[in-house]
DNA sequence: CGTATTTCAGCTGTACTGAGATAC
DNA sequence: CGTATCTCAGTAGAGCTGAAATAC
């Protein structure tokens, strides 16, 4: 619950300060991680953005509608795309940074330096805890189960 | 992302477990807290679950269609309603209980004693910080604004 | 051949807005 | 009167499944 708590009101007070620009929280969330890092497949997105490939996919084609990304053909692997933030997209992006420092500094107010580390600390280990392949690493006969925890795992 | 990484993980874990029995893990949130505290009213279900007022009625009614809750007038408030687990409710929540047992021993392994109740007391300054009424405590002119963080601020 | 990335078509639960009824 | 609780109607974003095309 407290989980929950925290999630939702962290993922309305950004709806809320996003929405005049017309993007949600959850593709600031897109845009924030191709902002990070640039020219990566859908699937790595994917993967950080703890999402599925097919949500993925389509609000990667409604940023690109607004012209905020790109996708191209990946020049190594025919099947994935690259996905590149345009210029509109890294200046619409700057605004909505700008616009959600509020939020932001609610949260710093709140967690001094090391709490924070703490916080991430132990939200990772829950994550992991909770992501690891579904107990019994499929018997012979498991179906994949998509969308994230699928990927490869590079053992 | 760390937040929104544990909070989906969580999520996940617990619809797979509980989907054999019809019920979803947002559900199932509803059903807890009617089993934590019975005979409250939707607005009190609302807060706790952190969510808002249509949405929780929506799903109680879809809980009451299934035989799980009920729903009657409150006997001093006209407007509200109080919701009570049914028989059924509390046998199904039972079942759910043990299904998603699972994915609590992953928790508790994945965080000693000590650390559970870090995490919790981060998440809840984080919540709070993040809940506080909109900054400007509405001048004089402010719309209401729904949905949880609008209720009565008994200071 | 099997597997991985992405797309398409469709479904569902849920969070939201706006309006209204009812009761305080 | 204003405010609170809840309902109804509708919208939209997002997560999901199943199937397919394509490339490895």
């Amino acid at each position: 619950m407290a989980l929950r708590a925290a999630y939702w009101a962290l993922h309305r007070q950004t709806d809320a300060s996003l929405q005049p620009l017309g993007v949600t929280a959850n593709q600031f969330v897109l845009l924030s991680l191709l902002a990070e890092q640039d020219g990566v497949t859908q699937r790595d997105l994917v993967d950080r953005a703890s999402s599925d490939a097919n949500t993925v996919g389509a609000m990667l084609a409604a940023l690109e509608d607004k012209g905020l990304v790109m996708r191209e053909r990946h020049p190594e692997d025919g099947r994935a795309r690259r996905v590149v933030l345009s210029k509109a997209g890294r200046q619409v992006y700057r605004k909505l940074w700008a616009r959600s420092e509020d939020v932001r500094d609610r949260i710093l107010a709140a967690l001094p330096p090391g709490d924070r580390e703490d916080l991430l600390a132990l939200l990772g280990r829950l994550a992991r805890a909770l992501d690891s392949r579904e107990r019994e690493p499929s018997p012979p006969g498991g179906k994949p189960s998509r969308g994230l925890a699928t990927a490869k795992w590079r053992s």
